[in-house]
RNA sequence: GGGCGGGUAGCUCAGUUGGGAGAGCAUCGGCCUUACAAGCCGAGGGUCACAGGUUCAAGCCCUGUUCCGCCCACCA
């Protein structure tokens, strides 16, 4: 293909993102590890979305951001992996398939457990896929080959056998304990699972009557329906009102049993009135303190929330929440109600589905994690791990350091079902990776499945090694573990993070990651973060397909500066999606004179704006490696738009047409379309890791055969051409000045762009003078002056509007255009803004402090900064003289 | 109670060896200039939350105050 492709006059991604996508998977562009290669490894494993999620908004900045990593790493010429798939997040999809067998009629318990599970497995064969569809709509360039699941069978064998491990260890086990009980999950959640939030509830004020003599205690709770569960009544020792009832007894109201007042320093004096009621079957802190008074704990509430048989019968079977009415209505009938007032406290709920979590007595297993935190804590010290930004390490250490153990054991049905038996003859308990056939104690064969299933964040844990293959000892393993970096919001540092760095320290005895990269959170306009339970969600596709995914990438990528959340605006998408436009109209313009001959690597002409550009260039390829390899998204992404727009653009495209419009065959045309080519080119490799599908396609018009822009390279030190010139620099920025100079003076005293003007430089010294003659082509052209006159120094034309720039000063010749009294203030407006500037930079030379302890380049480029300020205000000076004389 | 982040143009936000206050959008004025009106050329707009300190020099470093947001702990 030697002629360039016509492209539309405006980018319409609809079409375009579809067909490059569909071309790289069929090209495996995005596959790992090719025969071969030898090249760098660098991997990231995908926070693997939940398999029941949709795409929104923090899904797509964190898949923007890896995505952005791994094509810019294969641009580099790294052997890329970015290991995709997804969760099978336990009681979320549970509660998912529950609700669809509900339209359906039908329930889980009405199945049984095995055609439940078999319903999920449907379930996730048929919608499983949707947010992997939704991911690859943004661009996300994943080896899909290698695509995994949390309940894929290796992974099974990953979770088994690190449990078995771990047991073995003594640092998992099996016990009674009050953990976190979701009612309406029906299973006990981890304490990270529990989210506080503030309700309005009551303070009750109950009077418990002495058993031996008149009066009684006064305990205040918030939660009056656990007194039927009250196995006694604390009081602080030290506290002189209540000090010496410790070892009474009283009667609980409500019931017939009688429960002693015991002393524990636990209790807060100076909170509700100094008493406290234990209740260790439904509150934490008691569980703590019966355990040391060895308190009976008597559970009066059941899994599903309502009063237990223990309730007694007027109460038994009542929900929760009624039940706390009832025992209300009965304490007050009684007289043993002192007092009642408004309270509003945290309550704690499921991070699921925000029910009210209930505290309850239960046989769990649980890790004690505090030796791998340990470790894990080792690695981020020893900077092993790096953690960015690294104000995330304080969070990080401080939860670490205070961590307790894991509830991993969940009452549902779909998940890693616990490897654990039980001997049904002599209930021996045995954790194997495998079921075993007999009792290891008493060899029996009736053996029972633990029917527990794991926390869906155990198997999360493992992911950086059990998708590689663990515990087999694979090539993937040896090549990429550990991974690069891993990507991710900070609401998972202490669900994912750290329990994966805590597993693979362990297990693999290497960190699972080199660098994790913390971003931002988005947040919906209340600033609330987004969840997949609440629904607060924006629908990226939504935007997708009203802007394209390339201007949602690029926004998403200028938005991600470190450690600030992101408010998305609509305007800010709108700009952005203008900015690909552009980008592809600056294409288009190129594909018009760029042909298959210009690929030179070297320049024979180059003109000013071809040296200038270039030089600017070399510039930009730094900005954006730098930026990338620090995870500065938001300064290679504006650095690139910068350059496109308002450099590439605005500048060289208009200054290079004359050239480019000029003789065929004519060297400094051939020139131009050579650095046309060259930049445009450059430019386009190092956007496509932000916009992927835009600079495929304009990729694709250039002449020549062309295979995908997944396989150039991204722009290194040579070729020549592209060089810093700081002369190209300085001479472009006068003569642009001077342009600019001539611009104002337009619009200031609006004269109309379709009328031309002379204009007339004084030049103040000879390489002043130089450079602009040099260039009176593209001054007059891109000032849109029919002549220009350049000299060493003269007298101000008479008629004619001044600007200064460097040591030349321009007259815009306005002969019976000029207004006078307009001249006037435009020069006094600039006067004003240069004496502010003069005042400050003399103030400073003024200083004899300044002088002696600034550096010595600073103190030169002040100094320097004062002449040129003092010239341009002589020469504003002068020419304020004479037209106040016309005025 | 502990910790973290933030307060910069009308709005959303950038801004690190401390020395120039910036971008996008919005606003105002002028343009169909053959890549682009999703555009071009100009312009206006600031007590960098407040108060003190360090420094020759502070949006940036330190202290205090205040407001907003988030996380953790406690919550009888």
């Amino acid at each position: 293909m030697n002629t360039p492709r016509e492209l539309d006059k405006g980018y319409d991604p609809g079409g375009v993102e579809e067909r490059w996508y569909a071309y790289w998977e069929e090209e495996k562009l995005f596959a790992a590890d090719k025969a071969g290669s030898e090249n760098p490894a660098y991997s990231i494993v995908i926070p693997p979305p939940n398999v029941t999620g949709m795409l929104h908004m923090g899904h797509a900045l964190n898949i923007t951001l890896q995505d952005i990593l791994c094509r810019y790493r294969r641009l580099c010429g790294d052997n890329v992996l970015w290991m995709p798939g997804t969760d099978h997040a336990g009681i979320a999809t549970q509660n998912v398939v529950e609700k669809k067998l509900l339209s359906e009629g039908t329930s889980r318990h009405d199945l049984g457990r095995e055609a439940f599970i078999e319903k999920v497995w449907e379930w996730r064969r048929e919608y499983g896929g949707t947010i992997i569809r939704q991911l690859k709509r943004l661009g996300a360039s994943c080896d899909w080959d290698r695509e995994r699941f949390t309940m894929d069978d290796g992974l099974s064998m990953a979770v088994r056998t690190v449990f078995k491990t771990l047991y073995d260890e003594g640092l998992i086990y099996r016990g009674k304990y009050l953990i976190n009980w979701c009612p309406r999950c029906h299973t006990a959640i981890a304490d990270i699972e529990v989210e506080y939030e503030e309700m309005q509830g009551g303070l009750y004020y109950i009077r418990y009557p002495f058993v031996d003599g008149d009066g009684g205690l006064v305990v205040a709770t918030t939660r009056p329906e656990t007194m039927l569960g009250d196995t006694a009544v604390a009081v602080n020792p030290d506290d002189e009102r209540y000090a010496a009832m410790a070892g009474r007894t009283v009667h609980l109201p409500l019931t017939d049993r009688v429960i002693p007042v015991i002393a524990d320093k636990y209790v807060d004096t100076s909170f509700g009135t100094g008493a406290l009621k234990i209740t260790p079957a439904h509150d934490p802190n008691d569980f703590e303190i019966g355990r040391i008074h060895g308190l009976d704990m008597v559970k009066v509430i059941d899994d599903k929330g309502f009063m237990t048989a223990e309730a007694g019968e007027r109460f038994a079977g009542l929900e929760r929440s009624e039940c706390r009415k009832a025992v209300v209505a009965a304490l007050d009938k009684e007289g043993l109600l002192e007092n009642q007032e408004a309270y509003t406290h945290s309550v704690g709920t499921c991070y699921r589905c925000h029910t009210v979590v209930e505290p309850n007595l239960s046989k769990q297993w649980f890790v004690n994690v505090k030796p791998l935190a340990e470790k894990a804590v080792q690695v981020v010290q020893d900077g092993q791990t790096r953690i960015i930004p690294d104000n995330w390490e304080k969070t990080y250490y401080e939860w670490m350091d205070n961590i307790r153990d894991w509830c991993v054991s969940r009452q549902i049905w779909w998940g890693h079902r616990i490897p654990a038996w039980y001997c049904d003859d002599c209930g021996e308990v045995m954790v194997e990776i495998t079921a075993p056939g007999k009792c290891a104690s008493c060899e029996s064969t009736a053996l029972t499945r633990e029917s527990d299933v794991l926390d869906t964040w155990f198997s999360s844990a493992l992911w950086p090694f059990s998708t590689m293959g663990w515990p087999e000892e694979t090539r993937l393993l040896k090549t990429f573990y550990p991974t690069s970096v891993l990507v991710t919001g900070f609401d998972i540092l202490f669900f994912w993070v750290a329990r994966m760095l805590m597993m693979g320290v362990h297990f693999m005895k290497a960190v699972p990651f080199a660098d994790v990269y913390i971003h931002a959170l988005v947040r919906d306009e209340d600033g609330k973060k987004m969840s997949k339970s609440t629904g607060n969600v924006i629908d990226p596709i939504e935007v997708i397909e009203n802007y394209g995914a390339d201007a949602l990438r690029f926004t998403l990528a200028a938005f991600a500066a470190q450690g600030r959340d992101v408010k998305l605006s609509e305007s800010r998408i709108e700009g952005y999606r203008h900015f690909i436009n552009k980008l592809w109209n600056a294409a288009r313009f190129a594909l018009m004179h760029i042909d298959d001959s210009n690929c030179d690597e070297t320049l024979s002409d180059a003109s000013l704006a071809d040296r200038w550009i270039l030089s600017r260039l070399s510039t930009l390829r730094q900005t954006v490696a730098e930026a990338i390899d620090t995870y500065k998204f938001n300064e290679a992404a504006v650095a690139l738009y910068q350059f496109v727009w308002h450099e590439f653009c605005d500048w060289y495209l208009e200054a290079v047409k004359p050239d480019l419009y000029g003789k065929k065959g004519d060297s400094r045309r051939e020139g131009s379309k050579t650095v046309l080519r060259r930049v445009l080119s450059d430019v386009l490799v190092m956007l496509h890791p932000i916009v992927p599908f835009v600079t495929e396609e304009i990729w694709h018009a250039l002449p020549g055969d062309r295979t995908s822009i997944m396989q150039a390279a991204f722009p290194t030190a040579g070729p020549a051409m592209v060089a810093y010139d700081a002369d190209a620099e300085a001479e472009m920025e006068l003569v642009m000045g001077v342009i600019t100079g001539i611009r104002n003076v337009r619009g200031e005293m609006n004269i109309s762009p379709s009328k031309t003007l002379s204009a007339e430089v004084h030049a103040g010294d000879d390489q002043t003078l130089n450079r602009i003659a040099a260039n009176e082509d593209m001054i007059v052209n891109l000032a849109r002056l029919d002549s220009l006159t350049v000299t060493t120094a003269g007298e101000k034309p008479k008629f004619a509007a001044t600007s200064v720039v460097g040591n030349a000063t321009v007259y815009a010749l306005l002969e019976g255009v000029i207004d006078f009294e307009k001249e006037k203030t435009r020069i006094e407006k600039e006067m004003t803004k240069l004496e502010k500037d003069l005042a400050g930079v003399s103030g400073k030379l003024n200083n004899e402090a300044f002088l002696n302890k600034a550096p010595a380049d600073v103190v030169a480029k002040v100094r320097a900064s004062h002449e040129h300020l003092l010239a341009h205000r002589e020469k504003l000076q002068a020419t304020l003289e004479k037209v106040a004389e016309m005025a």
